[in-house]
DNA sequence: TTGGTCGATTGGTCGTACCAATATACCAAT
DNA sequence: ATTGGTATATTGGTACGACCAATCGACCAA
């Protein structure tokens, strides 16, 4: 017997989530999070616009069906990540995300589904090459002895580690995380966790081939080498090879996509 | 202009500006705000380290002598921010914001005045000079003609526009903006709002200085012809200058701190 | 040891009442 | 007619208190 239409209830089966994901951890009961992908989306589709004032908190609550805290809840979220501004006595306003809404946004959209579309992947995919790109070049012109120590013992461990340890990215996080410090710029490793979040929530496989252990020990100790000798151009030149590679084959994937 | 008497009068697209001041904001109206604050700085001070499970809902909200939902709204937004994960029925767990945190964590510290620190302000100046050169050379390499027109219009907007159309600084967004797409990455835009924030949070005079009017209409139009000239180390170098100009002010002022 | 049961713990949701900032309509003074 | 203040309604912010639902943990049975 199918499922029983059950109003006001949250139907598992019904919740949007990535089409293409292999896998992902099941979850998103919360009311605060169908709120959430729920306006945000009537933002996206325009039907609220920027500017324009959101019905009161106690309509919202009854439209949706929610107990207030819930919506509000949802309303925290969607403050932090510059879709709404809110003012005590005067309501809720929708604010031009374009202009205020950071790189998260885009983690949010992916990790929920909406407006997933192959271009912003792909942007996001072409933005990590930048990214380490930068970190790579940066990491080379200030390296120190300390962090070429530090960047040969986060190798050495990724070496010496059997395929359980290898198998949650912790190894290969701990190796970036070292060249991020090496780089000497504290924002580089948090800019990088928004969007490994991006690329790993998209697709499992894709990390999963990328960071194939005979591929990446090879990988990783050819960037290392590059870094000792504080060259910055070769390091690019070998961390931008395999990143194409690995979104040519991300781009397989998502042929036919939209 | 004088010291203004705190017109309080909030921009409805900005809310409560830090102003000249590098001391934390005031006019911290909602109790989930200080909680969000006082939880972090714990939090970042190792009372509570990565891994650890906190007290309970009810107990956290004893503790701070707040009700629980303005607890919960504090903890949604934590959650966004990467800085703890929440089980239901398991409890509240603290995240190792290293590994899980996005950029924006770095905005909400400096909004907060939280481990407001020199040196991570530079590293996040130094960081908008970086992507600022990545989205020229790229919006170099990748200009179209619509593009193209699209900048030029951008800047005429600039030219043509009177003082006060200058003060929020809507049209000097609009230019970047245009950059932005001109590179072809949607990534750009949602990267440099963050940045900008960080920026202008930190200290107002710095954006007041760095988009002077008289010195940033010739930037503007420098950019603008190396960029329709497709000569992105041209345009690179040229923003390049003036970005380091504008840090070696920021450096001044923030000389003496910590 | 394994697997299940059941009660306690803990986050999730709800309803309601009231407080505080803001918006609006209105009136009085100029 | 304009200004400016005031009363009232609107709307977000906070608080209790109750109950639901997932998880944990101690215990028991096979």
């Amino acid at each position: 017997m199918a499922g029983i239409p059950d109003p006001l209830k949250n139907n598992p089966a019904e919740t949007k989530e990535g089409r293409l994901s292999t896998l992902r951890p099941v979850g998103k009961n919360r009311v605060s999070d169908e709120i959430l992908v729920q306006l945000t989306e009537l933002i996206l589709d325009g039907v609220y616009k920027p500017g324009e004032k959101l019905p009161t908190e106690r309509e919202l609550a009854v439209r949706f069906g929610v107990n207030r805290a819930s919506l509000r809840e949802a309303l925290r979220r969607m403050e932090v990540m510059g879709m709404v501004y809110i003012r005590q006595g005067g309501g809720i306003y929708v604010q031009d995300y374009a202009a205020h809404a950071g790189i998260e946004f885009i983690s949010f959209l992916v990790q929920n589904g909406i407006d997933l579309n192959k271009d912003l992947i792909l942007d996001m995919a072409e933005m990590r090459i930048q990214v380490g790109n930068m970190m790579l070049r940066m990491a080379a012109k200030n390296m120190t002895e300390e962090s070429a120590a530090a960047l040969q013992k986060a190798f050495d461990d990724i070496v010496g580690a059997v395929p359980a340890q290898r198998q949650n990215g912790e190894l290969d996080f701990a190796f970036y995380y070292e060249v991020a410090k090496a780089a000497k710029n504290r924002i580089f490793i948090f800019l990088m966790n928004t969007i490994r979040d991006v690329m790993s929530k998209v697709i499992g496989v894709y990390f999963e081939v990328a960071d194939n252990p005979k591929t990446s020990v090879a990988l990783y100790r050819d960037l290392l080498g590059a870094l000792q000798n504080r060259d910055g151009d070769k390091a690019m030149e070998i961390f931008e090879r395999q990143a194409r590679r690995d979104d040519a084959m991300l781009a397989a994937l998502l042929e036919g996509m939209d």
